[in-house]
DNA sequence: CATCCACCGGAACTTAGGGTTC
DNA sequence: GAACCCTAAGTTCCGGTGGATG
């Protein structure tokens, strides 16, 4: 869920920014495309949908909001862009022809229409962006962590075409930002008295400027909190036992969704880590039956450290893989 | 500094699987 | 149900890169 306007802190100017920016869309013209930037858990998602639902209000303008993490293929991207701009309308199967789709959005939508893709770094081929360019009506509104990861996955024709537009960065929140976001939580918890300022604080600096785990964090704070009896109670060894259990929460979301063959490779990682690419798939030809080409060990290494889930250092003779843990690059 | 070697990743191709059409 | 179309995943091939080594 997105939180209403007035319990975004701290990120006023930049929804003000982001507005502007799409403003356009409100003449019934299409804005330039828009590119949100900037760590995890600092507002990027929520400031984008927000800013895009205010604009919805004051005119007739179609949306669309994707996760590329969840939909990272070119195909599957399109068909839900295509299916959230016709309402779900007129298209037949995610198996008709990509060409039909876009023709029949291009024949059917007549107003701008603002497409956010989120982690839009995530995407596998980033050719999608142009494809979803070629519509007149449609702006997208971009979000990545890093500018440089994004254009760097481009083709140059990609690049030209879909690089062009607003960019914005969303710095960390401060300790004190943080505490604040947390404070509003607290209140409509109507837990105000339960949590100290000092308290919420000390959430807000193990976060690390992540708005997502200090409110994970705080959530199982919360949780831990009233499963005991009595009137809820925090105390400090509560708040640091949840640390190291919002981490684990946020990092198994990503690990749900290893294929079998992303989970051997990690465990050969995990095991005998730091590990050089050359023995990590011997150890991977010896544990599989039917092992597949290094080639494409090699294309899941890449994700599985996109994914943050390995870590890998050196390069050349000196590369060795490891596992990413959370705590080490704080 | 030149050469070597492990590693990287783009591109073209193959294969398997699913859906559509007639 | 056969012919056809489309896609994702994997394979093959290969030129490029950059530490290590002498």
């Amino acid at each position: 869920m997105v939180p209403e306007r007035d319990l975004v802190v701290h990120r006023a100017d930049e929804l003000t920014q982001i507005t502007n920016a799409l403003a356009p869309a409100l003449d019934g013209r299409t804005p330039p495309n828009l590119f949100l930037f900037g760590p995890s858990g600092v507002g990027k998602t929520m400031a984008a949908r927000i800013a895009v639902r205010e604009l919805k209000q004051e005119a007739d303008i179609g949306d669309a909001y994707v996760n590329c993490w969840e939909t990272y293929e070119r195909t599957g991207l399109q068909y839900s862009v295509a299916t959230q701009l016709l309402h779900g309308a007129a298209i037949h199967r995610q198996s008709t022809p990509r060409s039909e789709w876009l023709t029949t959005v291009r024949e059917k939508v007549d107003h701008p229409c603002l497409v956010i893709l989120d982690e839009v770094d995530q995407l596998e081929d980033k050719r999608v962006l142009y494809d979803l360019q070629e519509l007149p009506a449609v702006s997208l509104v971009c979000i990545a962590n890093q500018a440089e990861g994004l254009f760097a996955g481009m083709d140059s024709r990609t690049r030209s075409r879909v690089g062009i537009g607003h960019r914005i960065e969303l710095d960390s929140y401060s300790v004190t930002q943080l505490a604040s976001i947390l404070r509003k939580r607290i209140d409509q918890l109507q837990l105000g008295h339960a949590v100290s300022e000092r308290q919420l604080e000390r959430v807000g600096r193990v976060a690390d400027g992540d708005a997502r785990i200090a409110i994970s964090m705080l959530r199982i704070v919360v949780e831990n909190a009233r499963a005991e009896n009595g009137p809820v109670e925090i105390t400090d060894d509560m708040i640091e036992a949840a640390l190291g259990e919002a981490h684990n929460a946020l990092r198994s979301e990503h690990m749900d969704r290893l294929t079998d063959f992303q989970w051997t490779l990690y465990e050969i990682v995990k095991a005998n880590e730091p590990i050089p690419p050359r023995d990590l798939y011997e150890e991977y030809c010896e544990r599989a039956e039917n092992p597949k080409t290094d080639r494409t060990v090699r294309t899941h290494l890449g994700k599985l450290v996109q994914y943050d889930i390995l870590a890998e250092r050196g390069a050349s003779q000196t590369k060795r893989y490891l596992t990413a843990s959370l705590d080490s690059d704080r």
